[in-house]
RNA sequence: GCCGAAGUGGCGAAAUGGUAGACGCGCCGGUCUCAAAAACCGGUGGGGGCAGCCCCGUGUCAGUUCGAAUCUGACCUUCGGCACCA
């Protein structure tokens, strides 16, 4: 039951018309996609799923709006391939298998197969013979088949590297699947291990994926997203001499985009972790150091780079002098400064940096301004001065603009050697390495004479083997079956070793689309020729939240096909559409603990799956969420019960004796279609069921007073259906059936409009005084307007308004108003 | 703290420079009923007036404009995202 109080009564059945209807599209293969079709091909993909067991109404919203919208486009006549599949590997499997002894493999597809019952619920398109399951060795094979393919293109790498490390779930973590300093799945805080991971060198294509070139349709806000994540900045790599400390390393070199404020360094901060902190520091500072590098190192990331943070740091003891005045500068370490980012050091300028300047303040470092404000007293600063002015304090630079400043000491480093323009990124190599069995197992071995080989191709798949250690252990659960590490090197035939880390699952999401094209193909992970017809993804839908993550992956690991001449296209997802929350009904968010999850089992049961689809589709704009309403429901089902009151009545019974009402009823409907054809284009779903509402409404007055054409009335009622099809399959094709229409109304176009039959032949002319609606006149269209003027004037509304005053112009906008003006 | 988006009836919302509140929920009144539910019909931003009508009203304050929910600036609030990136 629904939370409403009040059950609203419908006029049929809508269960067993869910029911009849699936079974039978699925009898006929109605939703079968073929591969060679006269029609235009369109590509519509919505996210595949986790399998975590059930489908929530959070799965309804993001997957019945998009069918609905891949619906519109097969009605528009397109060969409409909108598939569906399970991104089926990841660590719940594994939780499970660790905390009740399933299997995750079993888990897993129980979970599966409950969740395909479920979709098949919803009523969409989905082809099944196309779904992808990505756990499956068909599947993950090629996982591994691109993974070598990468590593020979020198895309994958190993490094030891310190990572996010989860002591909860003992697994290494991405920098991206790390929230507010927890792990993202399970929500302990994380904390950092050197471990030696597969990389694939996603820092190589940062500057294409910077480049969105009007390829593709996406929110400004994701591509800001992707932007901002990449991080580049372009600055100078400049060195500071340590040739006094006596140790083999002869300089420092940091990264800057203000070289311009050189001549400010008052003090140079290295990362914690940085390579030369226990080389330089002296013996009495030591101590000190090491606590600190200790203490950072337990410090997760996210809580160094806390905004609110006070900046700490400690003095090594040590000098740097630099090189354009050979000034002598403390050497500090402290944590506000990344190794993982430019070269983990950083040339302390307090007066033209709020962090620089906090940490000089905090340890009474001195404050050298060198860059000065037009409008500059020479007084002390309250704040780093982080505008543009003239150099200053800078010699031979003194005078000129920052600006020039930056041009002239970038030459001049570069001319002494002492540094180079360079470009810095945020955005780090992906980290592909899981310690976790439910995954796809790296596909390389370790040979003691031939060193690290990928496994040949024909050896592929290297399978997960059923029996691992499931229990945490530090290791990969991999490593404890003894007859999937050990193997033979078919280089050397010698004893050699199978990696045992799986890959991150993101790595499955990155080509699944490709996949879905030919889901059976046995000779590469897809069929080359389907692939040119299919291939990219015209519309891909899905939550804002894998902005940074998968969609990111995804566009570099295309990119890298590409350039393997793999692909003939460099972008995986043309158009992006992302729908918003789904929220309860307070609008507070939807979570098992809140225990105000809405199953949809529950809701569809009662009032089957179409009320289901339109009333998520009737809330709001998609992209914007929206609370759930159990009392809403209520709106929707009582609409589609008139729908399917009007459908089912017979119009001989009218009479047609209104001409003028015929007129306005086949202009509303040309108006509608015209409405319903642009809302739905643009995900608009909301705006386009209020206007077949407005439709309806108008159906039942003109019924009441049985002033219509019966040829008219019919065409109304053929019409609305097909308007409607796309977001009430069911409902529209049972009737469809009762009112002698040709099966599948599925297989018919959406209707068109008439611009001539959707014109207004009189229109409302508002008449303005000084901008306020003083009165409303109906006009004919076209009106002239000296005579939209006359009319507006004469009105005595207008003249009361006017009281005598001289009007000094008035305003007219065609087919909308007059404003006339006075003193 | 920074970045982004958004603030409109009791609620979900519509209108993106030109009639504010379409459409729907809820509520109120009516029809039907012994009664209720359902269904159907009517009403429903606030204030004033017997009424014709009038005034106010889209987070706050300014501004631009003949005209602002819509554009600009500042501020407040909420929601998302996050990077102390040198």
């Amino acid at each position: 039951m629904t939370s409403g109080s009040r059950q609203v009564e419908l006029g049929f059945d809508p269960v067993s018309i869910d029911r009849k209807w699936q079974e039978r599209w699925e009898r006929d293969g109605l939703n079968s996609v073929p591969d060679n079709d006269e029609r235009p091909k369109w590509f519509e993909m919505t996210m595949y799923p986790y399998p975590s067991g059930d489908l929530h109404i959070g799965h309804w919203y993001a997957m019945a709006p998009s069918d609905a919208h891949a619906r519109f486009r097969r009605m528009q006549g397109y060969n409409v391939l909108h598939p569906i599949g399970f991104d089926a590997f990841g660590l719940p499997a594994e939780n499970a298998a660790i905390s009740r002894g399933i299997h995750p493999y079993e888990w897993t597809m129980d979970n599966v197969e409950n969740m395909r019952r479920q979709l098949r619920s919803i009523g969409a398109i989905y082809d099944w013979d196309r779904e992808v399951v990505c756990c499956l060795p068909d599947y993950y094979k090629w996982n591994q088949w691109f993974f070598i393919k990468l590593y020979e293109q020198g895309l994958a790498y190993r490094a030891n590297a310190p990572v996010v490390w989860c002591p909860s779930c003992i697994t290494v973590l991405a920098n991206e699947q790390v929230l507010n300093g927890a792990c993202e799945r399970c929500g302990a805080m994380v904390t950092r291990r050197d471990l030696e991971q597969w990389f694939f060198r996603i820092t190589d294509y940062a500057d294409r994926l910077l480049d969105f070139s009007g390829l593709i349709e996406w929110p400004d806000k994701i591509l800001t997203m992707q932007n901002n994540w990449i991080g580049k900045s372009t600055g100078v790599e400049i060195s500071f001499d340590i040739g006094s400390l006596g140790i083999e390393e002869r300089e420092i070199r940091t990264f800057t985009t203000r070289i311009d404020t050189i001549f400010g360094v008052t003090f140079i901060v290295l990362a914690p972790e940085h390579p030369l902190v226990e080389q330089i520091t002296t013996p009495q500072h030591k101590a000190e150091v090491e606590e600190y590098v200790a203490q950072a190192r337990r410090t997760s990331e996210i809580d160094r780079l806390s905004a609110d943070k006070e900046k700490t740091g400690v003095f090594t003891g040590a000098y740097a002098f630099n090189r354009l005045n050979w000034e002598r500068v403390p050497i500090f370490i402290s944590d506000y400064v990344l190794m993982t980012y430019g070269t983990g050091a950083v040339m302390g300028v307090p007066a033209h940096d709020a962090r620089d300047f906090e940490f000089a303040r905090k340890y009474r470092l001195p404050i050298r301004q060198v860059i000065a404000p037009i409008s500059w007293d020479g007084s002390e600063l309250r704040e780093a001065y982080l505008g543009d002015g003239f150099m200053t304090n800078s010699g031979a630079y003194d005078g000129m603009t920052n600006d020039e400043g930056v041009e002239a000491i970038s030459d001049d480093v570069e001319k002494q050697g002492w540094g180079k323009r360079a470009v810095s990124y945020r955005i780090r190599d992906w980290l592909i390495s899981r310690q976790r069995y439910w995954g796809t197992p790296i596909p390389m071995i370790y040979c003691e004479s031939c060193g690290v080989l990928p496994v040949r191709e024909e050896d592929l798949p290297v399978l997960l083997p059923s029996n691992a250690e499931f229990k945490p252990t530090g290791e990969s659960p991999l490593a404890a079956s003894a007859e999937f590490v050990n193997t033979t090197c078919h280089a050397c035939g010698g004893p050699a070793r199978r990696e045992t880390d799986t890959m991150d699952t993101f790595m499955d999401s990155s080509w699944y689309m490709m996949r879905y094209v030919s889901p059976h193909f046995q000779d590469g992970p897809v069929d080359p020729e389907l692939a040119k017809s299919w291939l990219p993804v015209n519309q891909y839908t899905g939550g804002a939240e894998h902005a940074v993550m998968h969609l990111l992956y995804s566009r570099f690991f295309i990119k890298a096909l590409y350039d393997m001449g793999m692909v003939d296209f460099e972008e995986p997802f043309l158009r992006l559409y992302n729908q918003g929350v789904i929220l309860g009904q307070d609008h507070e968010k939807m979570s098992k603990s809140r225990g105000n999850v809405v199953a949809p089992d529950d809701v569809v049961s009662v009032m089957g799956a179409d009320a289901v689809r339109c009333y998520l589709m009737f809330i709001g704009p998609w992209d914007q969420g929206g609370p759930w309403s159990g009392e809403g429901t209520n709106g929707i089902a009582r609409w589609l019960n008139r729908v399917w009151d009007i459908a089912i009545r017979d119009a001989a019974a009218l009479d047609g004796s209104s001409g003028s009402a015929s007129r306005d009823t086949r202009r509303l409907l040309h108006q509608t279609v015209r409405k319903c054809y642009n809302d739905l284009d643009r995900f608009k779903f909301n705006t386009a069921i209020a206007s077949m509402m407005e439709l309806t409404n108008h159906l039942n007055r003109v019924w009441a007073e049985g002033s219509v054409e019966p040829e008219l009335w019919d065409e109304c009622v053929e019409k609305l259906l097909l308007m409607l099809a796309p977001m009430a399959p069911h409902v529209t094709e049972e009737l469809w059936e009762r009112t002698g229409h040709e099966y599948s109304i599925h297989r018919r176009e959406f209707p068109v409009w008439d611009e001539e039959l959707a014109a207004d032949e009189v229109f409302t002319l508002v008449v303005q005084v000084n901008g306020k609606v003083r009165d409303k006149l109906e006009v004919p269209v076209g009106i002239p307007e000296a005579e939209a003027q006359q009319l507006a004037l004469s009105s005595p509304r207008v003249q009361s308004f006017l009281d005598g005053k001289a009007v000094n112009k008035t305003v007219y906008v065609p087919g909308r108003l007059v404003n006339v003006v006075v003193q």
